[in-house]
DNA sequence: TAAAAACTGTGTCCGTTGGATACGGTGTAC
DNA sequence: GTACACCGTATCCAACGGACACAGTTTTTA
């Protein structure tokens, strides 16, 4: 199944869409956006591969083939799904330096994408972007505009924070602690494979100290904000002296 | 279809158990492996949406139950695709220091998701890490291990760089430049709606300079990089002074 | 050597899925 | 008022993952 790919078309229509004037017929019962929040409710409860036509047709009492006067198919329908549950950012605080913004910005999109397990599997293929994604988009490169950063690498770095917090929010299976399972799971695959994979063992030790208030999270985006510092920092320096914005990479 | 949830302790046998003994029986025709790199050519091919336990077993020229002797379903093959296609990584080079080590390793591992765009979607899901999934985990823990960092912290280190490269894999379509169709994209859809996104409108005009060489994948990397390596050289000024390895993370 | 046991590949069957299509009812514009 | 556009529904289909019983093949056991 999976027939075939998604309508870009109709899909960038019900992304971008007008409400649109008045129309002849009866009134429709559903919306587009109802839809999407019944499947949304399905997936959260059972992931993506428990989200069916039919259930949500049930959902909302209608039948299954009703959907698809609303909807194209199944992919448009997740992909419409994803807009909605992202829905809108947060208005940054005001006042506040890039780095707080760039910080608050990624924790809160690091939960919704944990509030909706399903969004990370949803945005694997590259897709049609949706108003609210680009909302969430123009909040770091606002953040960042006053930086010396260039208009490409401000997109390089909401690349990266939306990446590590959708990496992260996979990892937190929302249940435990952050890093709880993955190091206990790794532990017992390493035990008796210690030569194997004897860097491993020694980090999984207990002696490596450090394992309390691990949070993988809060560690990775502690590292790439340093890194966005020192760049911002390195820029500063160098605009004052006429040096061009060019290659900072430490590629050797 | 998705009946049900992947067979756990199956899995883990195929993935970590041994060749085994002399068994009774006609000898089978075909391998795990075998099957597995069918697989594999069909998904590079056509996606994971493509992969139907029937077109694999036609490519091997045997029918579709005949693939259940050896793998328990289809998420078991999925799986087992992802181990082998991700494969043994490289033998580190000689010498160097932990940075170019991890910067290699990142580079290596792109190139791998990058090969095979299906394995993004196959790793959405928590999962069980297979021979090879470790031996990579073993490639950067063994690169930090000199350093000052906590074995905790080595493996966040990882769980960065592999979302990071995972992330600029699947953005990075293998067709055309790397930031050239996104940017492209995202112009088409700014357009006319400047006073919604004033700063993205801002960040794609032109003049904002520096698209030329624009790499996500190296600007991210180069921004981690750093990030960490401001944390070692806090590490090891730390340590002659007895400062005990805490929390560094700059929450504000 | 004969028989039993274990394992293989195959054919058949089933429930569920996404989707196409044709139909009758319903509301608006001319 | 009437034609037309739109709605929800019922029916149908192909493709999918998988269960199960069966017949053939090889090794072990008696």
């Amino acid at each position: 199944m999976e027939h075939g790919g998604i309508d870009r078309r109709r899909l960038h229509e019900l992304l971008w869409g007008t409400p649109g004037g008045p129309r002849r017929g009866p009134r429709p019962t559903l919306t587009v956006e109802t839809i999407a929040r019944a499947g949304i409710a399905i997936a959260d409860a059972d992931g993506l591969e428990g989200l069916t036509m039919q259930r949500v047709a049930e959902s909302l009492d209608v039948t299954k083939m009703a959907l698809y006067r609303y909807v194209p198919g199944r992919a448009e329908l997740v992909a419409l799904m994803l807009e909605v549950a992202i829905g809108e950012p947060a208005p940054p605080p005001p006042g506040a330096d890039w780095r707080t913004q760039l910080d608050d910005w990624t924790r809160q999109i690091f939960d919704r994408f944990r509030r909706h397990p399903w969004a990370h599997a949803a945005t694997a293929a590259p897709r049609v972007p949706g108003p609210n994604e680009l909302a969430w988009l123009e909040r770091v490169v606002a953040a960042l505009s006053g930086t010396g950063l260039t208009g490409g690498e401000q997109l390089d770095v909401a690349v990266l924070l939306i990446g590590h917090a959708r990496n992260l929010a996979q990892h937190t299976t929302a249940d435990s602690a952050p890093g709880q399972d993955r190091e206990a799971a790794f532990t017992l695959l390493v035990r008796g494979r210690e030569e194997r994979y004897p860097a491993l063992a020694a980090a999984l030790r207990p002696a490596a100290g450090g394992e309390v208030d691990d949070n993988a999270l809060d560690f990775g985006l502690a590292r790439i904000l340093d890194g966005i510092a020192a760049l911002v920092a390195a820029r500063a320096a160098g605009a004052t002296s006429g040096l061009p914005p060019g290659n900072s990479g430490h590629r050797p």
